[in-house]
DNA sequence: CTAGTTGCAAAGAGTTTGCATGGCG
DNA sequence: CGCCATGCAAACTCTTTGCAACTAG
């Protein structure tokens, strides 16, 4: 259970990035947008980029495809690997994601791993639908 | 029960496209590997992406993403819109993708309609995740 | 000092769009 | 005939790579 983020080489980039996730969890960011925010401190876009890549690797940051754009999200995810597993509703119409932690999501994981041998992957796995925003519009 | 899959201007493209994902079904492509599999027969590459949009939005073929390569996935799903909305596994490993009816999970759609206020479709949806065969051989 | 990292710009992969031509209804 | 579809190429978006300068260990 123990995670270790194993990042030999340490450089400022990296920890800036990595901070500003860890700030910002819950929320996830795509690699331009990340790539954006840190143009102004001058941290390149190829760097953004490979540092991800190894964050990701080290199990601190996920990485997930919405569907939406072919583009990649990223959130922190920490050390904590949280064996409930929190997923991701994507609404069809407006983009919105939203994050559902819930106890009967969870044991459906678990039926369908006992029940059907197949083992979810909670952080790849992302519910297409319609949010309740969009459902009363219209 | 019926899915009106209303295309109402038809060209000999559109077919030929439908027609070898519906005799190809439970198999999956890229859009560019179709367009390279139609270019012998003088189907352009847009034409592809702009038909495979159209039969999305009909509801005979579903697209969705591997995540692998951030290239889209399309394969046929007919016109069976079966109410208990029939989930689609993906294995992560090799690529293999299952089919489940379950009435705990259509009772997880429920309970997410409910509790949530999300609706989710079906035919978006993936499960990602270890299929029982590639979990034996670990 | 050595090896991994950075930033830039250029290259790649996947997808979309503009426009003139062609085909369905 | 009018309108949508087609095909080509160019444009666009997201991501990766080559390379010289740089920096952590």
């Amino acid at each position: 259970m123990i995670t270790v983020l194993k990042l030999e080489y340490k450089t400022k980039q990296q920890d800036l990035i990595l901070e500003f996730l860890k700030n910002s969890a819950q929320k996830h960011f795509t690699a331009l947008e990340l790539a954006e925010h840190f143009k102004t401190v001058g941290i390149g876009k190829a760097t953004v980029y490979r540092q991800l890549e190894k964050l990701v690797d080290s199990g601190a940051v996920n990485k997930f495809f919405t569907g939406e754009n072919a583009a990649a999200c990223f959130e922190f995810v920490g050390n904590s690997h949280n064996e409930n597993g929190c997923f991701h509703c994507r609404c069809e119409l407006c983009g919105t994601l939203i994050h559902l932690h819930c106890e009967e999501i969870a044991s459906v994981k678990e039926h369908i791993e006992k029940t059907h041998g197949f083992e979810i992957n909670p952080f790849r796995t992302v519910f297409y639908g319609i949010c309740s925003d969009c459902r009363n519009k219209k």
